[in-house]
RNA sequence: GCCACCUUAGCUCAGUUGGUUAGAGCAUCGGUUUUGUAAACCGAGGGUCGUCGGUUCGAAUCCGACAGGUGGCUCCA
């Protein structure tokens, strides 16, 4: 057994301790699944009328702790399949009891959130399941396929973090159980490191540092989950629009607009309208017809396509719109930046010809993957197909069709890419991509989805060489994906440390006093930065230069200017560069004039480091 | 929406078992200082303790409802 399976049994082992401490605690509580999560475990506890909560942990850790102490074998037994459902009702196991009736039935269990490693599953797989098997730790006895480590004495450090709701199998109108999750390691050390890296993360929290560099704001009063942009956040965000319509620009999109609602009715023929109530109605238009605000804008680009006859000659057509949709999103799902109600996407659409489509899919994945690389960004990448469910729309042999073009395209484009059935959109499969948060949380943000769906509920056509009428396929897609969300994500991966070309404010500029010929100096800098375009911003109060300096390094400006007599003189400045932008040791005195026009050109071609 | 928890000044946080005019640092404003590479000094303003209701002689503190938030669950076109 190597080191990461030791600590994979010494977590598992650990949710049957807190499973024993729980049960010696609550003895009616009634258990769930206890499988080993990221950094730990968690055990799934429904008690009934009672509830845990973080108050109730010391308690639960000196029992777990007294369990260690005690050092006692974890026994393997097995259990006919019939057995063990006798067993799972002496001990008032319903949950246990269900697992197993289905193991019986099914051969499997169909639980969303179960690792299979819980259950006493044969290690084969095999669909007939005749025994199971069990782990008794003192007098406590758990369904487990295991392995655990010999004896609760050798399970590392651990500690109980919270307490939250899980529905029984993932699924909503299950009842609720409570979800205790606990973080474990084989040290202390490495326990203790891992607290210290979570800290680390609270600091890097695009929340806080939204507030904290003046980036964005969420207002009460103009409601959750609609976050407002302030002049830097709104320059942040401007910069990276920029880039993407730059790239689809360069790729034959073209620009177009639409309204921000329209007619039910639009979303009843592309079929959104019954798959998803989640929308935001529009009540007190003065006409019969019912308006919403538009959740997706792929179905009023489809009546830009249908609004004049198409040749085959003019496809692909390629539109482009960086434009806000609203969707209703519960409100225990939003969150900061990530999850809200108004979200800006830089949504694309194409009409392409069937025998078009994979060209067209690989230029979109090498545009995403040119965006993704300037930014610094891993590609986590998904091909989202359909699973065997009724809830897609269209002919599974389009389908599959559709399904083999985006696996070919992956493949040629060497994305590192996985699998998943069931995470189809109704209208098509998905290449999706997705990035990770400081708390390593991923969000999902540019998604490339091909679609035979909406042409055909729209009606849409063309007419080909031979003048037949045929149907074209559409191709979404968004790069940044919902820039609220990517900025999110991105403020998280570089700590507020942006390249300079994002930078809200690239130089600032402080000033030594406030005697006339310096204002006058660093007014004259300004003026030059902005003929160039570069962001600047003038330091001219009272405080020390010391303060000042520490004020510009916790605003993570890129480059400081110090200003003072000797600049005058000389006309010369010596930078001072924020330490992750540093390529070049020292940091040469350079004629102002030179210094504006460098971080101008870097500016302009989006590098990540100085040439300085 | 569900489960647990949280909400005191713009921000970060104190506030004893319910007991007078609720405190600090930073930020802001005013004054002094005119500064050379990570925090000058003095002073002032700023709070219906998330909101509403209840218990009590008395509530920031106890109870309830609501709102907002945090971590999960569910959902994610």
């Amino acid at each position: 057994m190597d080191d990461q399976d030791n600590l994979q049994a010494m977590r598992h082992s650990l949710a049957h301790i807190m499973a024993t401490a729980v049960t010696t605690l609550w003895p009616e509580a009634k258990l769930g699944v206890g499988p080993v999560v990221e950094n730990g475990f968690y055990y799934d506890i429904d008690l009934g009328e009672a509830t845990i909560s973080e108050e109730d942990f010391p308690k639960i850790e000196a029992e777990m702790k007294q369990v260690i102490a005690a050092d006692l074998p974890f026994e393997k037994s097995e259990k006919s399949i019939d057995d063990a459902i006798a067993w799972a009702q002496a001990a008032k196991q319903p949950y246990k009891e269900e697992l197993l009736n289905d193991l019986k039935r099914t051969g499997t269990t169909v639980a969303k959130d179960l690792d299979s490693a819980e259950l006493g599953l044969p290690t084969d797989g095999a669909s007939q399941v005749e025994s199971v098997s069990f782990y008794k730790n003192g007098g406590f006895t758990d369904l487990c396929r295991g392995p655990h480590v010999t004896s609760t004495g050798k399970v590392g450090a651990f500690k109980l973090m919270r307490v939250a709701g899980a529905y029984w199998r993932g699924k909503e109108d299950n009842p609720q159980m409570q979800r205790l999750y606990g973080v474990a390691f084989a040290t202390e050390e490495e326990l203790q490191k891992h607290l210290g890296l979570l800290e680390e993360a609270k600091k890097r929290d695009h929340r806080k540092l939204g507030k904290e560099m003046d980036l964005f704001t969420i207002s009460d009063l103009v409601g959750p989950g609609l976050p407002i942009f302030t002049p830097r956040g709104t320059i942040l965000r401007n910069q990276l629009i920029r880039f993407s319509e730059e790239l689809q620009e360069a790729g034959g999109y073209q620009a177009v607009w639409a309204p921000h609602m329209s007619r039910v009715d639009l979303y009843k023929t592309s079929g959104h309208f019954d798959k998803y109530p989640e929308r935001f109605d529009v009540s007190s238009v003065e006409s019969s017809d019912a308006f919403m605000m538009k959740p997706m804008n792929c179905p009023h680009v489809t009546q830009i396509y249908a609004s004049r006859p198409r040749s085959y000659k003019d496809l692909p057509l390629r539109y482009m719109e960086t434009t806000t949709m609203y969707r209703d999103e519960k409100s225990g799902e939003l969150h900061g930046l990530s999850r809200v109600r108004a979200l800006t996407q830089d949504d694309s659409h194409a009409f392409v010809r069937q025998d078009q489509i994979e060209l067209e899919m690989q230029s979109i994945v090498s545009m995403v993957k040119q965006l993704y690389m300037t930014l610094e960004m891993e590609l986590d990448v998904e091909l989202s197909f359909r699973d065997d469910t009724d809830k897609y729309f269209g002919e599974p042999e389009l389908w599959a069709e559709a399904e083999r073009i985006l696996e070919k395209v992956a493949k040629d484009e060497e994305l590192n890419y996985k699998v998943e059935h069931g995470e189809a959109a109704f209208y098509g499969p998905k290449i999706d991509i997705f990035v990770s948060d400081a708390l390593n949380r991923r969000w999902q943000c540019a998604t490339i989805q091909l679609d035979f769906v909406q042409p055909e509920r729209f009606g849409l056509e063309y007419t080909d060489a031979d003048g037949s009428a045929k149907r074209p396929a559409m191709v979404h897609k968004a790069m940044l994906g919902s820039i609220e969300r990517f900025l999110s994500v991105y403020i998280e991966h570089t700590a507020g440390r942006f390249p300079i070309w994002l930078s809200p404010e690239q130089v600032r500029i402080i000033t030594v006093n406030q005697t006339e010929p310096v204002v006058v100096f660093a007014d004259k800098i300004v003026t030059l930065a902005k003929e160039l375009g570069v962001r600047t911003y003038v330091d001219n109060s009272s405080e020390s230069v010391g303060k000042k300096i520490r004020n510009a390094e916790v605003a993570k400006v890129p480059y400081t200017l110090v200003i003072g007599d000797k600049e005058i003189t000389s006309n010369q400045v010596i930078p001072r560069v924020r330490s992750d932008l540093v390529v070049i040791a020292a940091h040469p005195e350079l004629p102002v004039e030179d210094f504006i026009k460098t971080v101008a050109n870097e500016s302009k071609s989006r590098v990540n480091k100085t040439s300085l």
